[in-house]
DNA sequence: AATTTATTGTCAGGTTTCTGACAATAAATT
DNA sequence: AATTTATTGTCAGAAACCTGACAATAAATT
């Protein structure tokens, strides 16, 4: 496998597909491409927010942390999103811990060229206002769940989730490597870790999932809806 | 009091200060004033989203229904705010629902037309972009509540914001007309209608608060932070 | 003013889900 | 391979809050 320049990340990254050839060399020149270890942290909240990120590969995880160390997280983000957008929305400072939950490769750009760049770009323009919008629809979503879902409904329907954004097809039904401790779970869906637990254990009592630490399969894939 | 005319209205609308004159009157002609009775419905949930709406008087809330038909309110929107952002952000079709709770007025214009405006005018963009910001922090704000709080902190810091947002500070306090029914702050802080009837009474007990089906007044004004 | 309707007040279960505690297992380290 | 550490499994008890039921009060209607 060729090596992979920061060129051919933003080519084959479809936020930026169709622009033009010269724009694409613009972005080249005024972003910096970096890879982060699991655990690193990319923001903490009160930092100032001039940045925007894209990420290529691996998983980042948006949370928020109360006074008394209690967590959650609001959004886990994968390869062709972006996030730290509050940066171009106007917001002086992040709320959220942006860290590393799986060896990423994240591509930076500092606003002001980022904006810059929307302004004589329109078709990108209207891509991050699409991204923005799907971003309010699904944090919308999130309240939804939490208000109208029981426990075990929010854990599944976050595994349902999980496995069609980051699982891949297979003869036996859908695969994700590597799954997430319950903890992680837990914190996503806002339930305890002996709930999800219990959760985990039942759909796999009933065949729906088979998993182990290291991955979740789904068997039964019409639970998938 | 002069009768008052939609320019007027625009003309002191924060979101277009320091517009020009010209594209005032640009605004005024492609847009359209009505005023709405409480209760009335502007949009509904699949309703397709083409409009966008800037609230100059009264209050509108914007709210979701599960299959089952319980009911929960994502914001209120008072006067000097903007909603069915989602038809300037690439949204097909509204995912929420918009009733008007206390008598509006409210401008509209096409989504179409506001774009075009806001492509020739940076500082309308601008100002929307930071109000798209504002709404993103709201939102996940209210996810943070029903994570971390409980119903009794949760209902509380509504109705600090609610009195902050929407009351008048006088000698005595700040007070609120009118006042809402449990129900519908039950709704806001997804919380059952008993349990809002008893923080209330706690409050009051306490002399923090006092309140009838017509106001509320904050007597113990430390509270609000 | 009398009557009807809507909203608030109160209370007793009942449910859901969390907490804490510890054992069992798997993974990582030595 | 043996030991240490991290994660998962299991359970009992507790807390928070909801549900349902009905009475009391306020507002609206006649």
């Amino acid at each position: 496998m060729a090596e992979k320049t920061k060129l051919w990340y933003l080519e084959n990254f479809n936020l930026f597909s169709g622009m033009a050839q010269q724009s694409m060399e613009e972005m080249n020149r005024k972003s910096k491409m970096k890879t982060n270890k699991k655990k690193e942290i990319i923001y903490f909240p009160d930092e100032r927010s001039d940045t925007i990120y894209i990420l290529k590969e691996g998983k980042v995880k948006i949370s928020r942390i109360a006074e008394d160390g209690r967590t959650t997280t609001m959004q886990l983000i994968g390869p062709g999103e972006i996030f730290g957008e509050g940066s171009i929305l106007g917001q002086e400072k992040h709320e959220n811990i942006a860290e590393v939950v799986e060896d990423a490769v994240i591509c930076t750009i500092s606003k002001d060229m980022f904006q810059e760049m929307m302004k004589d770009n329109p078709a990108l323009n209207l891509k991050i206002t699409k991204f923005i919008g799907f971003r309010l629809q699904t944090i919308q979503a999130h309240v939804e769940d939490l208000v109208f879902k029981n426990a075990q409904e929010r854990i599944e329907s976050f595994l349902k989730r999980y496995v069609k954004n980051f699982g891949k097809q297979m003869v036996d039904g859908w695969m994700v490597r590597p799954f997430l401790k319950h903890q992680e779970i837990a914190d996503i869906t806002a339930t305890a870790r002996q709930t999800v637990n219990m959760v985990l254990n039942e759909l796999a009592e009933q065949d729906t999932i088979k998993y182990t630490r290291r991955f979740l399969q789904v068997k039964n894939t019409s639970w998938l809806n």
